[in-house]
DNA sequence: GCTCTGCCAACTGTCGACAGTTAACATCGT
DNA sequence: ACGATGTTAACTGTCGACAGTTGGCAGAGC
């Protein structure tokens, strides 16, 4: 039997404070409350806290002393400094996958790219989820689980202000032909190639945001 | 005045607990007991919790449910894994410091080089603190604070492997050279062949390590 | 002698309460 | 009326105690 992933309360607590920030139930600036929160989600402090320190070090959360935990605002500055490492985490990885990927790889990053420009077709919003599991994908063929998991870290801080995204077909369509490109050149086997698509798309991506904030 | 950095006690025992884990006075493998480090803190159990949840966080502790915490061990897996994710941020922050660096930055750079050099010289070992200041100052000189904070990390874990540096005269003195080169390349403003420099140096350390290991 | 089962000690997970600090409000002085 | 100051309520930081789980040990059964 495997053993329950999270059956303490903490760990509980951390999926549900991480749903409720991502989702923007609780809004950037806003304060959260300890006893508030804690009543809530019927636990105690203690391991409301374990979970709100856990979020901070996931830098969903921000801690300033004696006045507590709020979600954090994102200026351009800190954007740029986002994107930065987003840009050197992610074009490692995608250079790793270029050499590394399987035909398995490939197969499954074809599939997320066609069912991407299916719903983008069908006229619905290019899913955000959709463009997850293709960054994931491209993750799994890097095989590299410490990049991969500090890719995923930032891209929960970059969903915390995918706000500035919603509704721009251009945007969204450059996306998809990005993506298309990212999966030739892995395909290919080709590390730099791949590594500067990467690049050009997180760019594109980080110029996007900049515009939609300032 | 500024404000005290840590005056509450969850704070100060992240940075006990951090040098205890760094100085090897709790070796990998062994495990903590939280009462009888909070005696020892002279602390409570709470703050020692959120410290000890801190330290795992930054990778220097791992958690077991129902069973606490402990220092990691680390086989050649992990060390390349390691490896990987330090060489995809520090690429990356090379590439920046070679493009953004400042004059005062190269000033910097070949005075913690010439020191280097005259301590290997002087019959020292080359120092650790040292080899820190260097890659710090390269950092500095990238001016991406989020890739410092993630390099800052990466190099608190290998810290923990340090162990297998020691007392390798060749591998010293390569080291020397490399940063030299990176030094010589960063003040040129190339960052192509500064970010290869460092992918060199760093998969030399990866093997030293390795063999070291194994 | 070996294995399985049931108990036991030690430790973690959790809770409720107290103390110290912060920030906002009301009050006083000018 | 405006600013400075004292006061107070709310919230965080900390503590000690209780409950549940884990792993080891002793003893029974084969």
């Amino acid at each position: 039997m495997t053993p329950p992933l999270h059956l303490s309360l903490a760990g509980q607590a951390v999926d549900v404070l991480r749903e409720l920030v991502l989702t923007g139930e609780i809004p950037p600036g806003t304060r959260v409350n300890e006893v508030e929160l804690a009543q809530r989600l019927g636990i105690s402090r203690g391991p409301l806290r374990e979970a709100i320190r856990h979020l901070a070090s996931e830098g969903l959360l921000v801690l300033a002393p004696h006045r507590g935990a709020s979600v954090p605002t994102a200026d351009a500055a800190d954007v740029q400094a986002l994107f930065e490492l987003r840009t050197a985490l992610e074009c490692a990885a995608t250079e790793l996958a270029a050499s590394r990927r399987s035909d398995a790889d490939v197969v499954r990053l074809r599939a997320v790219c066609e069912e991407s420009r299916r719903a983008y077709s069908a006229g619905e919003r290019f899913p955000y989820r959709l463009d997850l599991a293709f960054h994931q994908a491209l993750l799994d063929a890097a095989r590299s689980p410490r990049i991969a998991e500090q890719v995923r870290l930032v891209q929960q801080r970059v969903v915390l202000l995918r706000s500035a995204l919603r509704d721009d077909p251009p945007h969204q369509h450059a996306s998809l032909d990005d993506h298309d490109a990212l999966v030739a050149a892995v395909a290919a086997g080709d590390p730099s190639r791949a590594s500067d698509v990467m690049r050009k798309h997180l760019a594109r991506v980080c110029a996007q945001m900049l515009t939609s904030l300032g």
